[in-house]
DNA sequence: GCATATCTACTAGAAATGTAATACTATAAA
DNA sequence: TTTATAGTATTACATTTCTAGTAGATATGC
């Protein structure tokens, strides 16, 4: 069988996206970038990180004393369960409600909603070609 | 202060958006209409509904012997800190980046697509008219 | 009236999640 | 070479989440 879907909880997903976006990082680096503002002791950043490590969402290298750590998925890989099953459980397949509630209490730049319009136009495209 | 903004689980998002699709509904028809498959015993659902009632998310109404669940809040507004999180905490704002994870994996219509599309066009008039 | 089905209320408990302290280890500084 | 510093490993624990059993109430069928 497969490696076995482990689900990330949302603070580990939030630790991961540390990683996606900046790269590989020591568990300091991690602790000093998380896009929630709130305060964590380090050993609790520390710890996470050892979970994910456990459910093989990343390993590790060493860099003198201190780990750093490496997500093993892409983002894209890791997110596609988390999104599909919010998705079917939440939004019923809709892509258009998820996107409806996202630009309704969000601020959204025009040059974002240009590239969502590219992302449009080019699927509708792919669906084109294949079903047309 | 504002009574307290408690998240709902993963669970009780599913629960709640049976509510929200179907109408206020007893725990059978939720059972019943669970977007996941997933085979969950009578009980289970009954004490996840109570538990949205002490987060004063849905309240009751009597139909005979049984209690008719109802939303205390629009979908709207519980979605709104909800996804805001997952938004900021693990797609930094970027609105097209959830977009495009969607897409991605997902089978979407054209007609969905033309729906986001003209979300995005007014969504892009409004911008227009506030910060000219 | 009594059995059966269908509810709710209450209770319980495993597992996951989030949090952090403590103890130990290896550098770096003095 | 002792000491301070920054790191890891290990352990612990409160809370939340998910799960469901059991007991008691209420109707329903016969």
């Amino acid at each position: 069988m497969p490696p076995k879907t482990t689900q990330p909880s949302d603070l580990e997903l939030q630790l991961l996206s540390v990683l996606w976006e900046n790269g590989p990082s020591t568990v300091r680096e991690v602790l000093s970038n998380l896009p929630d503002g709130k305060n964590r002791a380090y050993t609790t950043i520390l710890t996470v990180m050892q979970n994910l490590e456990k459910k093989g969402l990343v390993n590790r290298t060493s860099k003198g004393t201190a780990h750093v750590y490496h997500p093993t998925e892409t983002q894209k890989e890791t997110l596609r369960p988390v999104l599909a099953g919010l998705l079917q459980n939440v939004f019923r397949g809709r892509v258009s409600s998820v996107m409806q509630h996202l630009l309704e209490d969000t601020k959204v730049s025009d040059a974002e909603l240009d590239e969502i319009r590219n992302l449009i136009d080019q699927r509708k495209k792919t669906n084109t070609k294949q079903k047309p």
